[in-house]
RNA sequence: GGCGACGUAGCCAAGUGGUAAGGCAGGGCUCUGCAAAAGCCCCACUCGGCAGUUCGAAUCUGCCCGUCGCCUCCA
């Protein structure tokens, strides 16, 4: 059963098929770092993370291209009002973004175009739409003549006259027509630009870059690529334009054989934007959860569906990680114990493999994992856990060593020590510097109240831990602390 | 106004013709000084509403209602 995904271009699900025998090329609109990157960029890069692991593991070598638009009006706003350069607001923002993204497991792609560095390419495609006449200079910039492209609307299922009628564009007098875009803007004061002999110095518009580069990078012959990807709100205008832009130029169009969109993230039932300002930076939704969980929260829901987040349903992915770790765990120690008859396994490679060939569905695939992971010992351990593990790495889900790791084991949370005499502020904590030994030391000074029956003291000390992240069991014998992951 | 998606328990969500997965929250029990953790059990006579197709529908069709998105910068 071959991979089938939803192709917006068809609005149908088809089989993909690359063009070229074993390898796929795909470009994925990545980042404008004009602002912070928040939750909803971080569902969209990991579907695709996902998706170019799967077809990786199917065999595919993958080519995986995402631009960075480091150049547009917002970032120069930024920096203009910030009072540095738009250079350093980008960089700064990347950056963040390009660490979260570490973070969330999702791997690098192989190729980052920087738009600023394809400057001439965007020249060379501009000119070549002046030439034929798909594009014209107006007094402010190039701008592409929409009404030249006949297939204009293709993609997004919409046509010109309705655009129109939609009337929420401004009138712009340099235009010749309202749903004209612009390929270039030519300079105002103080704008960063670059030379375009004999037009005029300015930068590029939103959209020419994407169409720039993944010809430059992916597509030299044009006669088009495998994939092009982005989230749903990019299908208009954003990839309207790019194939408007991309496909007069083209030898053979389409410009891409299947676009894939992501859903995009609710936050409180709104669309998470920079616009409307309702979201929170993704670097401290990372900081505050794990952010194993938060990809289990979005591999619970279908890659194109509209999704809404909620700290409710974020508590459930957290809890779902700590029960597949747990699992992980106990599985490894059976594994260690083995004495190694050989297993069969395949079959939960095989269910998750037939879930992802469906769309991509990954609530599918998750559900078979996490039935494996915690299914009453069957089978070769070893061979249960090394199929676990190659599954939960195509899912992007990487054990590491706090998977391991027993509840004891974990590293205990900075400074506990000082921490804890906050908390308990009595004397024999004092010039206790070490976490540990502090720690040790409260468990045996609650451990003498229980034996003398103060309890309140007892559930004192113990509230105190747990405020300080560590989290006590009382057993048979004795008490067991645990750091709280 | 146009185009599109969605509407399944308090929350998230799977299921797309054969009689409602799972998780979270909640409740009960075991355990405990009390907890926590863990385990067991309970928790949608029903899938926005109304018609229709069918032996049979959450799943197909039509209409209606609602929510959201795109149509302007957006993953």
């Amino acid at each position: 059963m071959p991979l089938r995904l939803y192709n917006t271009r068809t609005r149908k699900i088809e089989a993909f098929q690359p063009r070229r025998e074993g390898q796929v090329s795909i470009y994925v609109c990545g980042l404008t770092p004009s602002a912070q990157a928040h939750l909803g960029h971080a569902r969209s890069f990991l579907f695709f993370d996902i998706l170019r692991r799967y077809l990786a593991f199917s065999g595919y070598h993958v080519t995986y291209v995402q631009n960075v638009t480091d150049i547009d009006d917002r970032s120069i706003a930024a920096a203009h009002r910030l009072g540095v350069s738009w250079r350093e607001i980008v960089a700064g923002y990347y950056a963040e973004f390009k660490r979260s993204m570490q973070r969330l497991g999702v791997r690098e792609p192989d190729k980052e175009p920087y738009a600023t560095d394809f400057i001439p390419q965007i020249r060379e495609t501009i000119s070549a739409l002046i030439e034929r006449e798909y594009a014209y200079v107006a007094s402010d910039g190039i701008y592409y003549r929409v009404g030249k492209f006949a297939n204009y609307g293709a993609l997004s299922n919409r046509n010109i006259a309705e655009l129109e009628a939609g009337a929420r564009i401004e009138i712009d007098e340099a235009k010749e027509e309202p749903l004209d875009f612009a390929l270039w803007k030519f300079a105002k004061p103080g704008e960063p630009h670059w030379p375009f002999e004999p037009y005029g110095d300015g930068r590029p518009g939103w959209h020419i870059e994407c169409s720039a580069m993944s010809h430059a990078l992916l597509d030299p012959a044009g006669t088009g690529f495998d994939i092009h990807g982005g989230g749903a709100d990019l299908i208009f205008p954003h990839h309207e334009n790019e194939i408007a832009q991309s496909e007069p130029l083209m030898a053979r169009p389409p410009m891409a054989d299947f676009w894939l969109h992501g859903g995009l993230l609710l936050f409180d039932n709104r669309k998470m934007s920079k616009s409307l300002g309702n979201f929170e930076p993704l670097s401290e939704v990372l900081d505050r959860y794990d952010p194993q969980a938060i990809r289990l929260l979005f591999l619970r829901t279908g890659y194109g569906k509209v999704m809404n987040f909620t700290e409710e349903a974020m508590a459930g992915a957290v809890a779902t990680l700590s029960r597949l770790r747990r699992d992980y765990r106990l599985l490894h120690e059976a594994a260690a114990s083995a004495d190694g008859t050989a297993g069969g396994g395949g079959s939960l490679t095989e269910r998750v493999v037939a879930a992802l060939d469906d769309d991509m569905n990954t609530a599918a695939a998750l559900r078979e994992v996490l039935a494996a992971a915690s299914a009453p010992a069957a089978g070769d351990a070893r061979e249960r856990l090394r199929e676990l593990r190659s599954v939960l790495n195509l899912l992007g889900i990487e054990p590491d060593d706090r998977w391991l790791a027993s509840p004891e084991e974990l590293p205990l949370p900075a400074d506990l020590a000082g921490a804890l005499r906050a908390e308990i502020g009595e004397p024999w904590l004092d010039g206790i510097d070490d976490g540990r030994t502090a720690l040790e030391r409260v468990v045996a000074e609650r451990l003498a109240a229980r034996a003398d029956k103060d309890w309140s003291r007892s559930d004192r000390l113990r509230d105190a831990l747990a405020r300080c992240g560590i989290e006590i069991k009382d057993g048979k014998e004795g008490s067991a602390w645990s750091v709280v992951r």
